[in-house]
RNA sequence: GCGCCCGUAGCUCAGUUGGAUAGAGCAUCUGCCUUCUAAGCAGAGGGUCUUGCGUUCAAAUCGCAACGGGCGUACCA
C-alpha cells in the first residue's frame, strides 16, 4: 500500500449533536461514517480537518433558559445534567401549548440572548458546557476525537454580513417578507427557493451553513468538505452548495453531501423505544456491553472476569459500529442485535475471531515451539503455494490498497467491510486446509508469513473502520 | 404535482465506473473436533434480479414507461 500522491486536505462535518439533548440512535451513523472516513482519509496519505458542528444555538434556548431560571432542579443537574435539561424543554414545551403567555416568555428570554444578556449567556455557556461533557464521554467510548468544534454559535456574528453580501450581489432577494434565493435556471431547484433570512429578520439553518462553508474556505483551503447526514437533507445542501457556488465562485473547492438512510427497527419503523421514544446512544452501547459480556461468558466461561468485560466492550463496542458501516450507506437498514453479534455471517465477531485465531497461533508458535518469527524479515519470494487456499488468499491480500482508494473515492466503508469478510473466510479456509505450526520448512515459514500479512491487513481495516481487535477471545 | 432513493433466494442484505454458471448470512438438509480457538470448516437444495420496452456483441447494473414502497418539498435542523 503507498500513500497518495498528491495528498488533499479534507475537512468533514460529522456527527453534529445537539446541546441539552441526549445524543441518539440518529447521530450513530453520521458519527461512525464520518470518524471512519477521518481515519481513512489520513491513513492513504490526505490531510484532514474534522470539525465538529455541534447544535449549539437556535429557537429552543427561549424555553430551555425559561426552564432553567424557573423549574431548574440543581440536584437532577448535577446526577444528569443531560436528562434535567432534557425534562426543564419538554416542560416549557408543553406549558407553552396550553398558554400563550409561557410561549412570549420563552421568546423573550430567546430575545435577551441573542442580545448578549449577561445572565441567559452565562446559563447558555453552562449548558453547553455540560453537553459537551457527556458528548465527550461518549466520544471517549467510541475513540473517537476531532480536530474542532466549532459549533453554530461560533458564525452569530458572520450572518447578517452574509445576508447582506448575499443582497448586494443580487443572489438574495425579499420574497413575502422573508430574503430569498431562487433557482429559476436550475430545473431542480427551480420549486425550492432558500430562505436566508425569515420574516421575523432571524437567520436560519442555511445561513448559518453559507457562514460556516465561507469560514472553512477561507481558513483552511481545503480541496473537499465532506458532509455527513441524513439522506434527507438533501435538499438542503443543493441549496447552500449552489448558492456557496454564485457567491464565491472562484473558491475551487470540492463539496459533497455524504449522505445516509434510516436505521429502522425491527418493525421496519424507524428505531424507537417501545413506547416511542428515541433510544439514546449511551444506552444502546451499554446493552451492546451486556449482550456481549452474555455471550462471552457463556462461549468462555473460564476467562478472568476483567479478560470478559474487555472482550464484552470490544466485540459489543464493534458489532455496533462494525452493523452500522456494513449495509450501503444509502440504504436503510434494520437494526438487529442478534444478527450484529452473531459468529456466523459478516460480523463483528467473526473478523474478531479471525484475527484473535491468528494471534493465537503466533503466542504458540514463542511458548511452545520456541518458534522466532521476524516480520521485519518478510520477503514476497518466501511465499509457496502448494494448497490452492494459500495462493487465493495472497491475491486477495494484495488487493488491499486498492480496496482503500475505492471506499475513499465513494466514501463507501460497507466495500471494505465485504473486503475484510471475504479476507476472513480465505483465512478460514486456508486454517483448516493448511497446518501452520506442523508445517516444516520451508513451509512454516510461508504459512506464517500469511497469517502475519493477513492479521496486519485485518487490523489495519478493522481499526480503520474504528474497531478495536484482541489478541483473545 | 415535482425531486431523491429503493424493489435481487422464505427472511435480512451484498452485487450500482455493463462482462463468464447472480453471491453471503439466517432458516432447511448432510458431513467434519484425541491435530494451531468448532465463536470454525466442507457440501446440498432454494432466484422470470417488480413488470414492459429500448441501447449493446453483452444488462441486476445504462435509458424510457408502468406498478409498489420510503423520504423530501418557503420561514425546524
Amino acid at each position: 500500500m503507498r500513500k497518495t500522491q498528491s495528498p488533499q486536505t479534507i475537512v468533514l462535518d460529522f456527527s453534529s449533536p445537539n446541546i441539552a439533548k441526549p445524543m441518539h440512535v440518529g447521530h450513530i451513523r453520521s458519527t461512525l461514517l464520518g470518524s471512519c472516513l477521518s481515519r481513512l482519509h489520513r491513513l492513504i496519505g490526505n490531510k484532514v480537518i474534522s470539525d465538529n458542528h455541534i447544535g449549539d444555538w437556535g429557537t429552543q434556548f427561549g424555553k430551555l433558559l425559561l426552564g432553567w431560571k424557573k423549574h431548574l432542579d440543581e440536584a437532577s443537574l448535577k446526577q444528569d445534567p443531560i436528562g434535567e435539561m432534557e425534562r426543564l424543554y419538554k416542560l416549557v414545551n408543553a406549558a407553552t401549548e396550553e398558554d400563550e403567555a409561557v410561549l412570549e416568555a420563552a421568546r423573550a428570554e430567546l430575545v435577551k440572548l441573542q442580545a448578549g444578556d449577561a445572565e441567559n449567556l452565562e446559563i447558555w455557556r453552562q449548558m453547553v458546557k455540560l453537553s459537551q461533557s457527556q458528548f465527550d464521554t461518549l466520544y471517549s467510548r467510541l475513540g473517537i476525537s476531532f480536530d474542532y468544534t466549532l459549533g453554530e454559535s461560533f458564525y452569530n456574528d458572520n450572518l447578517k454580513g452574509v445576508v447582506e453580501d448575499l443582497k448586494t450581489k443580487a443572489i438574495a432577494r425579499e420574497s413575502e417578507g422573508a430574503y430569498v434565493v431562487f433557482f429559476d435556471n436550475i430545473p431542480e431547484l427551480a420549486s425550492n427557493p432558500a430562505i436566508i433570512q425569515k420574516r421575523d429578520g432571524a437567520f436560519n439553518y442555511a445561513t448559518t451553513d453559507l457562514a460556516t462553508l465561507a469560514y472553512r474556505v477561507e481558513n483552511w483551503k481545503p480541496d473537499q468538505i465532506l458532509y455527513v447526514t441524513d439522506g434527507r437533507q438533501q435538499l438542503h445542501f443543493k441549496q447552500v452548495f449552489t448558492i456557496f457556488n454564485r457567491w464565491k465562485g472562484n473558491a475551487k473547492v470540492k463539496l459533497e453531501h455524504i449522505w445516509f438512510g434510516t436505521i429502522l427497527g425491527g418493525d421496519g419503523k424507524p428505531f424507537k423505544t417501545r413506547s416511542g421514544e428515541v433510544i439514546k446512544l449511551s444506552d444502546l452501547l451499554d446493552e451492546a456491553e451486556e449482550r456481549a459480556l452474555a455471550v462471552v461468558s457463556e462461549k468462555n466461561p473460564d476467562l478472568p472476569e476483567d479478560t470478559r468485560k474487555n472482550i464484552a466492550r470490544v466485540v459489543g463496542i464493534g458489532a455496533v459500529k462494525y452493523a452500522d458501516l456494513l449495509p450501503s450507506r444509502q440504504s436503510d437498514y434494520q437494526f438487529n442485535w442478534d444478527k450484529m453479534l452473531a459468529f456466523n455471517g459478516n460480523t463483528a465477531p467473526y473478523l474478531l475471531y479471525a484475527y484473535a485465531r491468528i494471534r493465537s497461533i503466533f503466542r504458540k508458535s514463542q511458548e511452545e515451539f520456541s518458534y522466532s518469527f521476524e516480520p521485519d524479515s518478510i520477503e514476497e519470494n518466501q511465499l509457496l503455494f502448494t494448497a490452492p487456499q494459500e495462493l487465493t488468499l495472497a491475491k486477495h491480500l494484495f488487493s488491499f490498497g486498492i480496496i482503500l482508494e475505492q471506499v475513499a473515492e465513494d466514501s463507501r466503508p460497507n466495500i471494505l467491510c465485504n473486503y475484510l469478510y471475504d479476507l476472513a473466510g480465505l483465512f478460514a479456509s486456508f486454517y483448516e486446509n493448511c497446518p501452520v505450526l506442523k508445517a516444516s520448512e520451508p513451509e512454516k515459514l510461508s504459512r506464517l508469513t500469511l497469517c502475519h500479512l493477513t492479521a496486519k491487513v485485518l487490523r489495519m481495516g478493522l481499526e480503520t473502520l474504528g474497531l478495536e481487535t484482541l489478541e483473545e477471545m
